[in-house]
DNA sequence: TATTGTTATACTCTATAACTATA
DNA sequence: TATAGTTATAGAGTATAACAATA
């Protein structure tokens, strides 16, 4: 009844919506928390390691590097990030998480996946552990290869 | 080695980034056929059936109804779509496909869709379908159910 | 008075360009 | 002159408010 003649939906119609109610579902639990999504973003992308400049910081989390001074402005002000100057390059900040600012970003983490894993939850655990398996993979590969694997094989050749 | 301490990444973030690769894979199809994204939104809603005003299409896929206008206007001009004014209340505007409007669609879907599948070949089929399975079941489900579920059993109780 | 569609306005987000300070 | 960061400006996208036609 709801079965469409054979086909299946647009991946990236699906795809939106989920990201929509997600959306939902975690606006909440950040403004609980006191960190905007490029704040949350911004930590979880310090977390791992310190970055030596603001350019590659907005580049390995996919935004602008003007976009993010704003974001990196209200980290500090709140001592979640600390931006200190490269005494070997004086034009770079040295950017790094603070311990409280691990504190904030793992208690934020821990609720916002306590609900995604509740949402998981409703899926039978072959399709739990599939789907977790698919996008762990996907969203592992840069943007450019998953580009060329969606193009016809030989296709789009240049001359 | 690019595993993480027994965690996972957040589901939002990793959907995100599957996202922004579909739509640098997806846009450049749709700019070939000729239409917009939300054109194209529109057209997968009225192919399943006429809708009866444009603030229920515009509801239907979750868009506001001033949105939508130039969408429409763009659609009818390029005969994609048809407005008639419902004769038994003529504020309404009956909406609805037209046979152009329907190939335009299923051409632009089939390569869309195509290139969708060669990305999900990357995937084990097991994965594959656990992924096709969740993600179908997920978006199925109404956005206020989905925000319900991800609660705490009991929690956030009114009174 | 309420509703449908439209237009006008404002607001948010993002990108581009111009500027400062270092090198 | 080139680069890191910042600020200023402009553009897209979206939402809100006001409006005209119809009920």
């Amino acid at each position: 009844m709801t079965e469409r003649d054979g086909g299946r939906r647009d991946l990236a119609a699906m795809l939106s919506q989920v990201m929509r109610a997600l959306g939902a579902v975690e606006l909440p639990v950040l403004d609980a928390h006191g960190v905007s999504m490029w704040g949350y973003v911004v930590l979880t992308a310090l977390r791992e390691s310190p970055v030596r400049t603001q350019a590659a910081l907005a580049e390995a989390i996919g935004a602008d590097k003007t976009r993010i001074i704003g974001t990196l402005d209200e980290l500090q002000e709140a001592g979640l990030i600390v931006r200190e100057r490269d005494p070997a390059d004086r034009r770079a900040r040295l950017l790094s998480i603070t311990e409280e600012g691990r504190e904030v970003h793992s208690s934020t983490q821990a609720d916002i996946q306590e609900k995604e894993n509740r949402l998981l939850a409703m899926l039978p655990p072959d399709d739990r552990r599939g789907f977790l398996n698919a996008i762990e993979a996907m969203s592992a590969l840069p943007r450019e290869d998953i580009v060329a694997m969606a193009e016809p094989p030989g296709g789009g050749a240049r001359r």
